[in-house]
DNA sequence: TTGTAGGCGTTATCAT
DNA sequence: ATGATAACGCCTACAA
């Protein structure tokens, strides 16, 4: 393959000319530009990437690092989406993705540094739930800038995150809830170990009390993310004296459990119960009722955690900030 | 950060031997190999894979392309898995993975010429369907080691490739319901445009033929794999005078649709009716009652992927072949 | 506006 | 068993 003293013997000109030419340096008239770049096309020629990079330092390539052991983590079902946003903002960059998983050890150390040691990358976007001081202080160390997937938790440095605004999400289901009519609106799914959780539920309290309602503890239960346990909590939630007339749960699987108790106590959906899960539109779609569900644009978050990412890349001075990305309501048929 | 002169210095030897070490050649006496070794472990030093890669011509770097807008395909639910399985040998190999979306053009050319001519990959795992004979053309050209996962279909050249084996895991389907007793059992979902569809009907054929069993053609149902003409075609299947007493589901949201038309015609399952689709263990676990399928290993299919590729890579003589992975029954509720 | 030359960190060849 | 040196393809002072 042609490299560039090719396309300078051939262009008659020296090398350095091309490689400004390449580049668009300023100073160079427009006719050896135009020769140059005529022969660049004939001689099929594409720079090396790999001898550019030893020369600037830099490798021109971002790591998405995955969590794969933790594949009940409630990115998971949305990882595809946030990869693919990420790759587009990549590419536009004219970088490469790498995709690394956390637990790929080589010789004791983590993948991460492995990467970082070898030179073969520029930044990570890492989820925050890796996100330890030591995993930091590695980054750190190597002046690698990062991103995280989600608010990070009980750290002290502070960091770039871009999350999904999970109260704000919560509250707009509620307002919409509201609006349909319902008014004894009740919580399932709490996970206290989760931030994203315990934001869901912020904004559920938010809501009921921006509208002068009052907040049941009993209406807001704490349940595993499964069909079985959303089913068992809406029996008994719906066989209490005062049972709720609308229910957000934190996850479609718990929806799928909460339709199949109304379903059993014979109470219509939408009609005596509304239900409102979070997205995950393949399960909301395929159950039946459909799910009316807070629709996270995942794509989106992917997309913005790669324009931070650059953004320090850029520019190394950059302060580290925390982004929320803002839902919508996804309208189906279970409210 | 260190680099093999600061070794060498410190070791009190020539670059050459370090190198000789860290590639460990058989030439170097123990005392000095472990001298160095040390040295490395305090200087904290790692090769620098972007100039090991300039001089060796390699990339130590491999891709996988994915194919976003065809997000209906089969592969997709699967895609996760099969990436996790390539990324686990790619990075026992020691190099790393690229993840790069077909359609992120560069200046008018695919992703795919675009990292070949950059010199970033060394290697590529594509999607039979974007398999092209330009594509291959183009990978052929610049000597780069492909395979495609899924078989290829309508090609003159032969190529690598690994798929799933659709053929026998509908006939292991097939044999599955005889043994628990099932007679009359019907095919919904052929797609007579996707390979994977063709084999799994051949394999319903041939086990009916294999056990002396007519093949009714009304029993076969082309459709689309949604839960609308699942429900459809299995009422008006379950509403004729010789209705099945059991059907092979081309995929998990036909299923769904199957199951709904039974309820509504209360035939209980399995024991009126028996289903078994294929494997979407998400959609098959949250259904009630629980779908029983045909299980793909996606995560082994990316492995031999992976493998596949890199015996091209260490052999270039290395022929072409292609690769069925094969399936099991994963018994739950429906049969 | 263009050319010359040295350097990025490694490996391979040829010596010793 | 070890060392010196050129080469990989590009970029960037510095010079002209």
């Amino acid at each position: 393959m042609a490299n560039i003293k090719d396309v300078a013997k051939a262009a008659g000109v020296s090398t350095s000319t091309v490689s400004r030419t390449i580049n668009n340096s300023p100073s160079i008239s427009l006719a050896t530009k135009e020769r140059i770049f005529s022969v660049m096309k004939e001689l099929n020629y594409s720079p090396n990437m790999i001898a550019k990079s030893l020369t600037n330092n830099k490798s021109y390539t971002v790591t998405l690092i995955v969590d794969v052991e933790d594949e009940k983590s409630y990115q998971n079902p949305f990882f595809y989406e946030i990869m693919h946003g990420i790759e587009r903002h990549v590419y536009r960059k004219e970088y490469s993705l790498i995709v690394a998983n956390l637990s790929s050890t080589q010789k004791n150390q983590s993948v991460i540094e492995w990467l970082i040691k070898g030179k073969r990358t520029d930044g990570v976007i890492l989820p925050a739930s890796i996100l330890s001081s030591a995993m930091i202080e590695i980054l750190r160390k190597y002046n690698i800038p990062f991103v995280a997937i989600g608010e990070p938790v009980g750290l002290k440095e502070s960091v770039s995150w871009v999350d999904v605004d999970n109260k704000k999400g919560t509250e707009n289901a509620m307002y919409y809830l509201f609006e349909k009519g319902y008014r004894n609106i009740g919580f399932l799914g709490l996970n206290k170990t989760q931030l994203f959780s315990r934001k869901r539920l912020e904004g559920y309290k938010s809501a009921l009390s921006d509208e002068q309602h009052e907040i049941d503890n009993d209406f807001i239960r704490e349940c595993m993310n499964t069909k079985k346990e959303g089913y068992q909590h809406m029996i008994d939630l719906l066989q209490r004296d005062h049972r709720p007339d609308a229910i957000i749960c934190a996850d479609s699987h718990i929806a799928f459990g909460a339709i199949k108790a109304c379903g059993e106590l014979h109470l219509r959906i939408p009609e005596d119960i509304g239900i409102i899960s979070y997205d995950n539109s393949q399960l909301a779609e395929i159950s039946d009722p459909e799910i009316t569900t807070v629709y996270v644009d995942v794509f989106e978050l992917g997309l913005q955690s790669a324009k931070q990412l650059f953004e320090l890349i850029e520019d190394p001075q950059k302060i580290d900030q925390g982004l929320l990305i803002s839902t919508s309501i996804k309208v189906r048929e279970t409210a």
